[in-house]
DNA sequence: CGCCAGATTGATACACATCAATTCTCGTGG
DNA sequence: CCACGAGAATTGATGTGTATCAATCTGGCG
């Protein structure tokens, strides 16, 4: 199964140790169960399906267990905007505010955990630890989601896809995956519309590079980086 | 030389031989002098200074008291995106990670009050509450950079320019104004760095809104929204 | 085999960037 | 008080990166 395809946020900062932060709690301590294995049901969304809309009540909380989660919202005359891809290990919904920001999908078949939320928050209320949880991934979220505006509001096209393509390397490696290939889980489309681009752009950008030599691909959906370096040149970052 | 922390769009070397004197002050004040709030010390910043660098310990969290901070990041080709403009009341700094994620530059002469982090965060194991605050901060941050995200990536240059000014004129209201009239704290450089566009575009989307009626404005720092249902349109939204 | 959705490639259009003058505002010094 | 310069804003002329429109091409599947 190649789930861990995707990519979220860029995150350029420090190299944290990449999802896992769910379970491995920062502190120590983790010897008792924990508290959040006995609040959660396991659920099963199929490809391209909706896990829960925009603007629904925030009533669960989620984390991925397998497959491809993208949050996304779409504008009254379909315009989309890919806010982030989450993989095994990923909280996502884990909201303040009384409704959901952006809707979740499945990517691919996925597994989700969902929690009550009201039982996550008296949780929370008991072992402050939790409460430093959650702080936590919001914090990184948060980075992720600044760093895609740099992305979004100043990146030429290449620039995008250079960035992508690493990221998606640098998370893979991190869950385990040795090799600088990437399996996409997502389609072309649902790339452009992470990037602020269109398909078209994103077909042509990889393809040129592909004539240069940078990367390589036969199936658009496996991608080898043969250049990393050039590729980290393009990406350039700050 | 030292006056161009901030450095518009000229080839601004975003790197560290920055002079930190905005900071200076505040260092020297690491001896925590104040005896009244014992969490935190209130520093004034000079216009265009720079409160924290994007790559900087992340020592302290901060709070707006007066002024307008800008939060934004410069790639090494002098690109910038600026991620938010924050005012009186708002937090900044606070997060989880050991550097901070982009830099913090004070947009109008500004005082700030600064936290020890290590304080902050005994207080928040003591009391939950103070958790529950900064947890509440985080999410609010995170649904608007992810608001960020759909205007930067799928958004034209009048929905941007309607988006923003809406934007400015709401939170202008919750504080206090309740005329629709806006005072722009911030240059039109300022404006175009936050909405992923040059000044010139900028300035001709405002000049064209201001010939249609929509907007009215003499000097540039001071807009009267006309047509709030016009400019409500343009701005579209999901 | 033929259909269809996704991907790629090509031709052209356009929104915004870039380059280049003014114009405006304001602070400074004669 | 006014000339002066400097930076910000505006406006104009032109360029270009990406979108849009339009064919193919490809692979999976009934």
């Amino acid at each position: 199964m190649y789930a861990m395809t995707n990519a979220a946020g860029t995150s350029a900062r420090t190299s944290l140790p990449m999802p896992r932060l769910a379970v491995a709690g920062a502190r120590a301590a983790a010897t008792e169960a924990d508290p959040l294995e006995r609040l959660c049901s396991t659920v099963k969304v199929e490809r391209n399906r909706t896990i829960y809309f925009e603007g629904d009540e925030a009533a669960h909380y989620y984390r991925v267990r397998s497959g491809t989660v993208r949050l996304c919202k779409v504008t009254e005359d379909g315009r989309r905007q890919i806010a982030a891809f989450l993989t095994a290990g990923e909280l996502f919904g884990w909201t303040d505010q009384d409704v959901y920001n952006y809707s979740a999908e499945a990517v691919t078949d996925v597994t989700v955990e969902k929690y009550s939320r009201a039982r996550v928050e008296e949780s929370v209320k008991a072992s402050p630890s939790m409460g430093r949880r959650v702080l936590s991934l919001l914090s990184n979220q948060l980075a992720s989601a600044q760093d895609h505006l740099l992305l979004l509001g100043r990146m030429t096209a290449s620039e995008r896809i250079a960035t992508f393509l690493l990221d998606l390397v640098r998370r893979q490696r991190t869950a385990g995956n040795g090799g600088a290939s990437i399996d996409l889980a997502m389609s072309r489309k649902d790339v452009a519309d992470y990037l602020g681009l269109t398909v078209e752009t994103v077909s042509r950008t990889m393809s040129a590079l592909k004539r240069k030599g940078i990367i390589a691909f036969s199936e658009p959906e496996h991608v080898e980086l043969k250049q990393n370096t050039t590729l980290a040149r393009l990406a350039m970052a700050a």
